[in-house]
DNA sequence: CTGAAAGCGCTTACAG
DNA sequence: CTGAAAGCGCTTACAG
């Protein structure tokens, strides 16, 4: 069981009150500068820290802010989660994370732990199984209880929350007109995931910017399974006369790299690929591949700007949620011509 | 600012005592069957919870673990966290993670913060800076405050602590012995991180293998700058006859594979490669990398039972720490023969 | 300048 | 069977 020391045997040993003692740590000018001194030496010399818990039900604030993130084998998460942090902690808040694996039942079991723990605020990314479903009582509680809740990248529409997203439909379109530029007139579309809000606007994107261009076309390739996507892109390179693939996910654009490199397939000069997501796949994939940059940190320390924001706003009990759009770049490397 | 139903609300509408009340709610034989029902559908109602800082501060537990990982872009490391938390949930505890970004300064706040959060446990894995400075005395406070603390992967034999590792110098072993084999005769070393305690020990299985064996030779390719590591690794290849590579992290063996498709060399035809770590990276390179899995969802299981194993003994002050070590398999794949 | 008291939301030994 | 009281470790308005 741990020990600590608390401001009762500090007290104690200086023979001076509870009340003294705690009002000397805060330097209080009612306090005799020489009792201060005493004081802080004692705590000093036993590394008094006050206990946050007993700080935190006095307060009702934990100066904690609760992250839920669907999967963290992802760059685009990971360097969400690194923003968050930074501005949280930059303003003296804590971040406690957990990953739902794409889990409707994580989800909801983790947004009341963290409710019933206290955090005085959420920040999240819906599960891909929650976007499925498309149940989001989970969030009522938030309301009731009156904590603040920010969504970003998988949002609801059925959720009246703070937003942060990704322009992902403008993305897709920059994505694919840089591909007709260049020349591509028979471009392909890899999908994991349709089912998610971002994919299908991604999806949209494209769509829409190849019916825009005469004389260009597009072709779907949605994968259900995970398992045989590498033998299902492969045999669709192999049985499609495409120029052009446009993964919608991290791994993607990664496999139709190796795909094609098993097929004997020169990128960009025959095939040129695009990725969403600047993660390890695309640094680490050979030719190196262009992607859509979703500017994950700044995401991230947007969202939490947000939520930091409203929790300074103690006074409102309601207020008006708002959206904001972050902007994506296209970042042209190895992989395009 | 957070609203919650309390034991006092709930008393007053029913006008109850506030210990009947919190009896009633566990069901506890002293209190009639009536009163029980009579709390139980009005806490229902109100969807009570009772609030976690106030048990926790009366309890002196959290039932919250506090997980420091170096980095988290990093498959083992977001594996070890994976199997931390299904051991820690299934244990009804929690987990707070941090992530030190191999800094030593930050390290040392997160250990502080989370100590004063009053985290039952720890189990961490050093960050780089602290490993190289080698400075340790921030893992005195946990002594002191009699907080158990599990270390794995990255240890120091200055903390008496319990400990989790892996076998990296037998892993070492087992690959090279692996590559000579299958008849390789010149074998090359990569490492970013001869720093720390596991690159030392993987570096030191592979040249005892290799002394160990006549007409084979080692040469090494220390890097200690990321920025140009494919540039390094690209004209290492160029000038040196080697027929084998054993990257002894995440990144440098799919960077040699990378490489070699840049300079036209086979795989595994004229280089073997063998990695360590089952990531992404691994998974997703063409051909797929041979490597050396760490089990590293086992041994986050297992720091976590340990862990839990301490706490439940409340009675013991002071025990003799353990270290335990976690076999690593070779898994062979398509880039060796 | 210092301290006693009330209170944050619980739990539990004790009294009735 | 129910409730008053003490206590976990703090903060702060109030009294002296």
């Amino acid at each position: 069981m741990r020990k600590k020391v608390t401001l009762k045997q500090l007290a104690k040993e200086l023979n001076l009150s509870i009340s003294t003692v705690s009002k000397s740590l805060k330097n209080d000018s009612e306090i005799s500068e020489k009792t201060i001194n005493r004081v802080h030496e004692l705590a000093n010399f036993y590394n008094y820290k006050p206990n946050a818990l007993a700080v935190s039900l006095k307060s009702n604030k934990t100066n904690t802010i609760g992250v839920l993130l669907p999967e963290i084998l992802n760059h685009f998460y990971a360097k969400v989660l690194y923003g968050i942090e930074q501005e949280a902690s930059k303003n003296g808040y804590k971040i406690v994370t957990c990953i739902t694996n794409e889990s409707y039942e994580k989800e909801v079991e983790y947004v009341e732990m963290l409710n019933y723990s206290s955090v005085d605020g959420f920040i999240l990314a819906l599960s891909k199984e929650t976007q499925m479903l498309n149940k989001l009582d989970h969030f009522k509680d938030l309301k009731r209880d009156n904590v603040p809740l920010i969504m970003f990248d998988r949002v609801s529409n059925e959720v009246d929350c703070d937003k942060v997203i990704v322009d992902d439909k403008d993305a897709s379109k920059t994505a694919v007109r840089h591909l007709i530029k260049t020349g591509c007139k028979k471009i392909a579309v890899i999908s994991t995931i349709f089912d998610l809000s971002v994919g299908k606007l991604r999806l949209e994107g494209a769509r829409e910017e190849v019916s825009a261009n005469r004389g260009v076309s597009l072709v779907e390739l949605p994968i259900n399974n995970i398992e045989t996507e590498e033998k299902e892109i492969e045999s669709f390179l192999k049985n499609n006369e495409i120029d052009a693939v446009l993964g919608l996910d991290e791994t993607a654009a990664a496999i139709a790299i190796n795909m094609s490199h098993k097929l004997g397939y020169k990128i960009p000069e025959k095939i040129s690929v695009i990725g969403f997501t600047d993660g390890l796949l695309a640094k680490h994939s050979y030719p190196k591949l262009t992607i859509i940059s979703q500017h994950a940190e700044d995401l991230g320390a947007k969202a939490a700007r947000i939520l930091l924001e409203r929790l300074s706003n103690t006074s409102e009990n309601s207020y008006k949620t708002k959206t904001e759009i972050v902007k994506t770049s296209l970042i042209l490397r190895d992989s395009t011509i």
